[in-house]
DNA sequence: TTGTAAGCGTTATCAC
DNA sequence: GTGATAACGCTTACAA
């Protein structure tokens, strides 16, 4: 491999001291136009790239953002891991993405990104432990955000679709379609009370009527535990207090759940039982499910958080407004 | 915020110089147990971290891999995404995770990835011009691998699921089951031909049987494109001449193709025609689609990328036998 | 406008 | 086994 070639190559090669040739690469620097040109052609006949590790090393500055991710079983992670990159690479961040499982927790991947100096983690819908984020030893290095979740930990801004909002709108939608029975499919314990869904659902129900609302918790946020939990929400329900309405946490389980309730219940959707979801993810426009969800404004949110990062606004809690987004499902 | 703790506080508490610290940081450097608790004892409490950046400035190594995606309308990319994050972090590599667009274009992604120093691109899926990468003033940075995709570019080692085997299985499957009127649903130009699919799809069938293979091509690889495709495909088509089978290049595609050819045609699937896809993308189990397909070996694949990466094995092209996934669309 | 000196926090290498 | 010197490639003063 040749050897890397340096300001102080460039230098040489024009004529001039490397500070020159910094110069030349720093916008708005103060150099002759003449030497810059000069520069700046040696640097291209030699192929010359500043290199950025010295830079952030000298800056302490990395332009780099961590992404800590757990659920990749989640279509919706997807398309916002677009908008994320997109927007992050619009302002010449770069995303280092940090998969959070058994064997890789919470604490390394803080460790590890603050010891790689980036700007700032975000914490992207992942199930954390408050406590752990209220450690300062961890907490030390980059400012962290909280995508996608709640959270009130000082600090730690995190940055939501409206749910108390979402769900209000929701019910009422759902309300005024006719609905009387409702019931909620909600996801991963730890997780699940950290969104509020099911919360804000009940709340709406049980100021409506004295009944108390259903409910079933599956295994995870994915279609098979879906699946699974409307199996045992319906298996255990006798058949006169089945539900005209399941809420699903997100569209995963909502898909799950619309494939058990038609293959294997034989129902028909909406007429015997309506079901909704959470996330509007690509497939929920898809004929095959064609489902009623509710959108998260994921780009404002990202932008957001972007603006914080960048210090453009003060680092605080926020939540913004989503879509309803009316199918056949419900 | 607080200034950073480096070796040099670490040293002046531990009473020993800096160079034992680090000494103390360096698995098998030669250091006596004694000082090397002591350091350990004081870096404890002074919550050291070393600074991974100057470590990267002074090795020469960053333990940071690039990933360059473009497609993130396409669900397989997640399953894969978590593999190779998972990988990686398992050998002590970051993932940064690129994205390619019109804004933000290979060239640029390369030199940004070149400039940042990590030690190995990963091209995964993108469509991309070689001679873009032939091109020794982008080259010139890192090693580049292409994942899940064909290239004969010398020095740039293309790791894929075995696709003429993978066709050929999926063929003689079809061929058994007795479908005799093929046709093709292909994606992105640019990107269909490096898949070297529907090549290999249209040799089978043209040596079995003098009838050209029916074809479309969709503007990109996601559900939408898939529908529309399909829907050209057969408008375009006289109804007698429409094939029994509709292999499509991956699932996406055939989740579109079907959506199509049930909800418009109001086709029968598998009797009226069968349709397969490609990937095995989480959905493809649900009951909804239930879709036949090939599942590329993706821990393989990621797996020997990685041996390449850290020098375990020669970097050169490597194919990887699939698995045909029967279900009930074909 | 340009050159110089010092510093970012490590690692490599040599002397003790 | 430990301390010291130089180096990684850049930035940020400050001086010329």
């Amino acid at each position: 491999m040749a050897k890397r070639v340096t300001a102080e190559d460039v230098a040489r090669s024009a004529g001039v001291s490397k500070w020159t040739v910094i110069r030349a690469f720093t916008p708005g620097a103060s150099i002759a136009e003449k030497s810059r040109l000069r520069v700046l052609e040696a640097a291209e006949n030699l192929n010359y790239r500043p290199n950025l590790l010295a830079r952030s090393l000298a800056t302490n500055l990395t332009h780099q953002v961590a992404i800590l991710i757990d659920d990749f079983k989640n279509p919706h992670k997807l398309p916002v891991l677009e908008i994320l990159t997109w927007q992050l690479q619009s302002e010449g961040l770069l995303t280092v993405l940090i998969n959070i499982n058994e064997h890789f927790d919470h604490v390394q991947a803080l460790l590890d990104a603050g010891q790689r100096q980036v700007d700032a983690i975000i914490l992207f819908g992942t199930a954390f432990r408050p406590e752990m984020l209220e450690d300062d030893r961890i907490q030390g290095g980059a400012p962290l955000y909280v995508l996608a979740r709640d959270s009130q930990i000082p600090n730690v801004p995190a940055i939501t679709c409206d749910t108390p909002l979402a769900m209000r709108e929701l019910c009422e939608y759902f309300s005024s379609k006719g609905y009387r029975r409702p019931a909620f499919l909600s996801g991963a314990k730890t997780l699940s009370t950290a969104l509020g869904r099911r919360r804000a659902f009940n709340a709406f129900w049980e100021a409506h009527s004295s009944k108390p609302v259903l409910g079933v918790s599956a295994a995870s946020y994915s279609s098979g535990h879906g699946f699974e939990a409307a199996r045992i929400l319906f298996q255990e329900t006798p058949r006169e207090q089945w539900p005209d309405l399941l809420m699903c946490e997100n569209d995963a389980l909502a898909f799950g759940a619309i494939d058990y309730v038609r293959s294997t219940l034989k129902l028909r959707i909406p007429d015997d039982i309506a079901i909704a979801g959470f996330d509007n993810t690509p497939l929920a426009a898809s004929p095959a499910y064609d489902l009623t969800t509710y959108e998260q404004p994921a780009i404002e949110m990202v932008a957001a958080i972007l603006s914080m990062i960048l210090g453009r606004e003060p680092r605080e809690n926020r939540a913004f407004k989503g879509k309803l987004v009316s199918r056949s499902t419900a």
